[in-house]
DNA sequence: TATGTTATCAAACATTTTGTTTTGTATTTA
DNA sequence: TAAATACAAAACAAAATGTTTGATAACATA
């Protein structure tokens, strides 16, 4: 890729995610973001064709890296005994999180939050089925996928909003503590 | 109040509801609204601020509806046991949201969903600490006061917008059957 | 190095949206 | 009935959107 499209690319990226921080995703303006990243404006709707479509591309862009490991493709996934394989795959995950905390904290905020949270949910739904087989709450299946998605999606949105004190290997704590069934 | 103003009120409450459904609230224009609504411009905005405080007007008014009736004030709260007050509040919640649930589908669809469930989890922050005594995870105080109330706000997101075959029994039963430490 | 391609910027532009103001009319209240 | 209030319609300035143009600089390739 051309270096001039990185460099543009990126200098957008981090206007967005420098606005976000300050206000929300809605109030914000394709004007503001082009004075920021101190790009052209026809430049702007060369790489993007709208204000929805950057926060998407921003978003892939960070779930490309955090869910880059085929997670949940190799292993012993049963967290119900002693292998504890499901907590080191989601601090694992939570380490890629922590690291583009910076851009996530903006993208966590406000309006913004939920499309974020959407596409987080989407590729959760893709990893989690393999691990809650271990679990056997009596409850409808498609339920239970969304409960404990949005527990983590959620529990990662307290986690970066806030409450960073936490280690990645506590917060994983916190949430399998909170999810699994004991009997 | 004046009877014209509670007629517009209205006729703009449900052109805005009716539009929500349709599209998400960052893509509607205060000009559908009041195309829809059949109202004049300046009588919008005599009426609302910003779309924004449209929005928000809509969310305080299902719930004052929803938490009318001093939830959390009276009666035995401890759900450990075989009374069962909590599920039965909970459950009185639900039937409070099922009458109102054209207007949440709309409401919870995208970006204007983050708005609704920040303000359905302002009031549950409220109303939850008092059942949650029962609970006794090993995690932080404020982690698991978040779980407990996104993971209803959630369920409740999952029933209106899919799921509404199930009763409100049942689904106060999934969300205890979910959250409840068994040991 | 020479050459063709591509990304960029600046500027101008039509269009849409926003929010305000004004004036006349209809409804409500007292 | 009389005064107050809510409304519609229209005009308006300001801001934002999205597109197009032409010139310049950076890039890739031979």
């Amino acid at each position: 890729m051309d270096r001039r499209q990185q460099k543009t690319r990126q200098a957008i990226f981090n206007a967005f995610s420098t606005l976000l921080e300050r206000k929300s995703f809605g109030n914000i303006t394709v004007q503001e973001i082009i004075d920021e990243a101190n790009v052209g404006r026809s430049t702007f709707y060369a790489h993007f064709e709208t204000k929805d479509s950057l926060l998407k591309a921003m978003c892939t862009d960070i779930f490309q890296h955090v869910f880059s490991d085929d997670l949940g493709k190799e292993g012993n996934h049963d967290f119900s005994h002693a292998g504890h394989d499901f907590e080191k795959e989601l601090t694992h995950i939570l380490y890629h999180l922590q690291d583009n905390r910076k851009n996530l904290k903006g993208l966590l905020s406000c309006d913004s939050g939920e499309i974020f949270m959407g596409y987080f949910k989407e590729y959760l739904e893709q990893t989690f089925p393999v691990f809650i087989n271990g679990l056997h709450y009596n409850v409808p299946a498609d339920y239970l996928l969304n409960h404990v998605v949005c527990s983590f999606s959620e529990t990662v949105r307290w986690w970066i909003t806030g409450h960073e004190q936490y280690t990645p290997e506590q917060i994983a704590g916190f949430f399998i503590e909170c999810i699994r069934k004991q009997g």
